[in-house]
Formats: structure tokens, C-alpha cells, sequence
DNA sequence: CATCTGCTGAAGGTTTTTTTCATCTCGAGC
DNA sequence: GCTCGAGATGAAAAAAACCTTCAGCAGATG
């Protein structure tokens, strides 16, 4: 009687990744052979979901060990990983039939409101699945483990980055740790000696390739300072400056002005931190959290009403007992 | 070495067959070990995707041979084409969508970071996609056109609702259109004069009741001002004083801080606002889109080359992140 | 009770995938 | 213009996954 306990996560949503998308995405962070291996999978998805490792090195005229190589890249362990996630893709895609290149022609002049509306939730909708389901669990933990033991925690992002690094220092603050975010890199810089060895940075840039993130992440990284980055771009500078890199898969349509789906989904991970974080340490987050929560309590005055105050009393739910 | 000329046929009509209602429909048929096998399966087909052979051999109490030959029996070559079928099978599914169940049971002390992600995950794509169905479409489109008509738009939020609404003056202001974002109600109130009938404020709180943004509210309605609201609350002292009310549909989970999955569907509504409001205008957006799109390009284009040569130092952590 | 049929897992052979390593390319610095 | 080094590439060895063969075993049948 074999149990098996093993908790191999990654269950349920195991469904939804824009693999085809994100690889054309990343077209121009590709070199020469992984770019030839790239158009063969964009040409023909579906025979190439048939074709074993050696006829795909063999049809896109490169070796088996770049198609391995290749695999790794856009984020999977191996070959039979990146194929299973084809598969899949191919599947749905046949299924569904133009649900997912629906995106890529993005939104008409002509689109109703409600069109509109409907494109631009499907594809927020499925860049937070889709950064969800390739999240490198590891790297997940790593930066945890990294903000458990900084005693500050530095965040950067400029523009719409800004804001997320903004609502990132709310919510560690609220749990009582010391983060300070920085939307400049003159201001980062001047406040460089607040971090040190032991300490985290979190920069936030969708492309990777705005030179004052990697200019701060740099000059932070040679303090000693752990650096973590969130981006959305496979390889770009900042990837090769970062210690842990968090990677966003995010698509963006037409119309759409800034990297707004980029953005959602940077959220969607910085949130996961934060209450992974919490989890570590409860009954600590909890007192800091009702402090905090009274605090704003008192100012809020007459209809506190908040849905939010009774929740939070609650312990989470211990499931099961035993083990 | 004889090759066996498997029946093409078979493997084909596979990727529109449902597998797992044909294996469940032959169970009577099965052999203990194929019943054992099939059990695995049907219960936790997800789980089963994601396993070789040996893995499945074990977990089943089965060995590797009985696995080859279920997978012959179901109608495939061999067990790799057998797992394919199922990962397109397992793919298919989860995109029907998200098991609902699971939220309400929140998140617990002892998750998985894995488990973390995907419940999050979960949460925040319900809520975008919940807000979109049920986002009214006339005031959708009143409040294109309440924007459309104003000379200038004020927009307020205090706290995390602060950054959404700092988003949409960066959004608005890159179509060249007046905005301006403020995150308390003094400054706003100060300045009043800014805005005047035929202009738009939007209001963004999700609990609606924070007596700030009321009062807010309130002030530039009785100047005239069109007040749009977005709001998680179907009744509050907000949606009173509002014109126009928009309604974002998040539920928050346990140990979740403040209200992320709520200011996701925020974003969601206003980036869709933006785009219906771009569209109506679209060469003129285009211009203005073009023109930032350039100032921002040539600060991020030069120094590329020159990080990459930094490259020596140390590698992100990639998949194997081991410790 | 002997025999037959057909399921089963272990062992060994084959294919596929991964890793390692030597070679090559391209650009930077002198 | 030359040298040097970082990274990219493919060949081949090593590892993993997979399939086939074969002997053992249980239950049915005469």
C-alpha cells in the first residue's frame, strides 16, 4: 500500500497559458537557432505537437540540444514539458477555434462597448492564468524566503510600475514590514545606503529594457542587496542583472495603451507574495493587520459597514486535522 | 523490428473524442489491473497528466507493462500518445472554467505556495470576469460619453483605490486627454474649481463607504460635476450620491489584505473605459499614442548593449531553482 | 487432476531526452 | 588589425523513459 502524499502542486488550472502568444512575444529576445525553431512552432503548432525532439531539430534545421535549450527558455523543464503544453494549446485552439487569435487582432474600430468589454477581460483574464500557471514555484519561495529575512525591502518601478510598487509597499507595511517604494531612479539611488546585505530589492518592468530599473538594480545588487525582479520579457537586461527573476505572461492587444494586462498580472503575483508571506508568520501579520485596520477604523467614521473588518477576525481555516 | 502501421485512424479522432467519458464508459470491461489504472485516472486526471509512466505505474499499483498495454487497449499506439490525448483532454476542460467551490474556502495556513498561486489566481480572474458580465452597459457608455464631453476629468481614491485612479490620469493624459488624480480629499477639495458642469469626476472605492470620497463626491456634484462612481457595494452612501455607477464584482478570500481581486476588476473596467473612449477618436489617440511612445522610446533604447556585457556575474534562478 | 487460457510483473532491449564538452562566432578592448 | 573572452551551437555520451519478451500464476474447463 503505497501512499502517495506527495504534494506535486500545480493542479487544477493547469489549462490556461497564450503559449503561442508569448512565444511571439518574445520573437526578438530569440537568437538565430531558437528563432528558426520559433517560426517552425508558430508555422504549423499542431504537426509540430506530433513531432518528437529529433524531427523538430531535424524540420527547423538545428540540433536536438537547441530544441532542449529552447524548452528551457520559454520556461519549461524540459522538451516533454514544452510539448505537453502544445498539446494542450493545439487542443483548445481546435476546440475553441478562433478564441485565442481572437486576441492577437485585438479590438476594431467597430467593436460595440460590450465587445470591447468582452476582449479586454478574456485577455486580462488570461494573462493572470497564464502568469499563474508558469510561475516558477521556486523562484516564488526564493523571494519570499528573501523578504522574510530583509530587514527593509526596496521596491522600484517607474510609470505604470510605479503603482504597483507603490500598492506593494501599502500592503507589506500593513503587515508590518519595512518596505519604502521609489518611482525614480534618482531617488532610488540617493537612498541607496538603505539597503544592504541580507536586505531585498523588487523591481517591477514589463519590457526589462527601461535603463534606469536595470541601472538601480545594478548599483543595488553591488551593495549586496538581493535583487528580484518581476518582468514580463523572457531574457532582456534586467533578467541578466536580477538574482530571482518572476516572469508575467501577459499578452498585449492592440488599443491598449500602456501594458495594462502586464500589469494586472503583476499584481496578481505581488498579491500572492504578500499572503504567502503573511502565512509564514499569521498570528504576527494578524495583530499588525487589526492595527492597522483600527486605525483606519477610527477615521472612517460613521458607516463602517466594511465587509472587510469582520473577515479579518476570522483565523483561516484549519483544514485538516491530522496528518 | 516490426513496425507496427497503428491505426492513424484511431489517434485522430481522439483529439475530438471524449476520452475520459470512454474509458469510464468501459469500465466494466477492465481487467483488475486496468481497473486499477482506470481509477487513477478518472479520479484525478489532471494529476495523471502530468505523470510518466513509472509514476502512474506506482501510484496505480500497477506495473509499467499494464500501463502500456491499458494504453494499447483505450485505442493508442503507445502510452506517450495516450498521455497526449489526455493532456488535450485535461486542457479542454479547465477552460470551461473555474471551479467556483473552491474559493469559498479560502486560503489556509498550511497551502502550498502552489496552492497560494492558484487559488489567488483564481480569485482575481472570477472577479474580472464576473465584473465584465455583469458591467451595465449603458452606464459603460454614459460614462464614455460623460468623459468625452468634459474638458477636464478629475479622478479620486484614497488608498489602493489611489493608484487606480493615478493609473487612469497616466492613461487618459497619454490620449491627451485633461485628467487629474487625487488621492485625499483635502487636495481635491482645494481644488474644486478645477472641475465645473459638463466636466466628470470619477469616484473609486470599493466599499463605497469611506466618508472622504462621499464628501468628495458630494461637493462636485453640487457644482455640476457629472460624478461617476466604481464600486463594489451595491448600496452604499456612494452609489447615492452618484450619477453614474459602475459595478465591479470581486469577492475577497480570507488572508487576502486588502482589496486586490477588487482593484484588479477595477483596472479591468477602467482600461475598458479608456479603450471605448480611445476608440471614438481613434487618429487622434493614435497621434498622441505615437508622440509618447516616442519621448519614452529614446530614454529606454541606449544603454542595452552595454548591460548585457554584465552578464558574467550570475544567472537568474531558471527552472531548477534548487536551493 | 491435468491442461489450457489469459493476465501479470520483472528483466532486458530500444527509443527518446538530457547533459557535457569541444568548437565556433561575434564583438570588445588593446 | 589582432587577441581575447563570453556566449551560442551541435556531436556524442549519459540518463531517462518507454516498449517487448518471457516466465509465473490464477482461474476455468474437460
Amino acid at each position: 500500500m503505497v501512499k502517495k502524499v506527495a504534494v506535486l502542486a500545480q493542479s487544477a488550472s493547469a489549462a490556461t497559458s497564450d503559449l503561442l502568444g508569448h512565444i511571439r512575444n518574445s520573437l526578438s529576445a530569440f537568437h538565430a537557432t531558437e528563432l528558426a525553431i520559433a517560426n517552425c512552432i508558430l508555422q504549423d503548432p499542431v504537426q509540430v505537437s506530433r513531432m518528437n525532439i529529433s524531427k523538430l531539430a531535424d524540420h527547423s534545421d538545428t540540433s536536438v540540444a537547441s530544441v532542449v535549450r529552447f524548452s528551457k527558455t520559454v520556461g519549461y523543464k524540459g522538451f516533454p514539458e514544452f510539448r505537453m503544453a502544445l498539446v494542450g494549446e493545439v487542443s483548445r485552439m481546435g476546440q475553441v477555434g478562433i478564441d485565442i487569435s481572437e486576441l492577437d487582432s485585438g479590438i476594431t474600430v467597430e467593436d460595440s462597448p460590450a465587445e470591447i468589454i468582452r476582449k479586454i477581460a478574456a485577455a486580462d483574464a488570461l494573462a493572470i492564468q497564464a502568469t499563474a500557471q508558469r510561475l516558477d514555484v521556486a523562484s516564488f519561495s526564493a523571494t519570499v524566503d528573501a523578504w522574510e529575512k530583509a530587514k527593509t525591502i526596496g521596491l522600484f518601478g517607474v510609470a505604470s510600475g510605479g503603482f504597483v510598487a507603490m500598492d506593494l509597499q501599502l500592503k507589506l507595511n500593513r503587515q508590518g514590514k519595512n518596505a519604502i517604494a521609489w518611482r525614480d531612479s534618482h531617488n532610488a539611488l540617493t537612498s541607496l545606503s538603505l539597503l544592504g546585505p541580507g536586505d531585498a530589492l523588487v523591481a517591477i518592468s514589463h519590457s526589462g529594457t527601461t535603463v534606469d530599473t536595470v541601472d538601480v538594480m545594478q548599483e543595488f545588487k553591488n551593495r549586496g542587496v538581493t535583487v528580484i525582479l518581476i518582468t514580463n520579457a523572457l531574457r532582456s537586461p534586467a533578467t541578466a542583472v536580477a538574482d530571482i527573476v518572476l516572469f508575467t505572461s501577459a499578452r498585449e492587444t492592440t488599443f491598449r495603451s500602456g501594458a495594462t494586462a502586464s500589469r494586472i498580472a503583476q499584481l496578481t503575483v505581488v498579491d500572492c507574495l504578500c499572503v504567502a508571506l503573511a502565512q509564514r508568520n499569521w498570528s504576527g501579520t494578524r495583530a499588525a493587520l487589526d492595527e492597522s485596520r483600527a486605525a483606519v477604523g477610527s477615521r472612517s467614521g460613521r458607516k463602517m459597514v466594511e465587509s472587510n473588518s469582520r473577515k479579518s477576525d476570522q483565523k483561516p481555516t484549519r483544514s485538516r486535522g491530522g496528518k
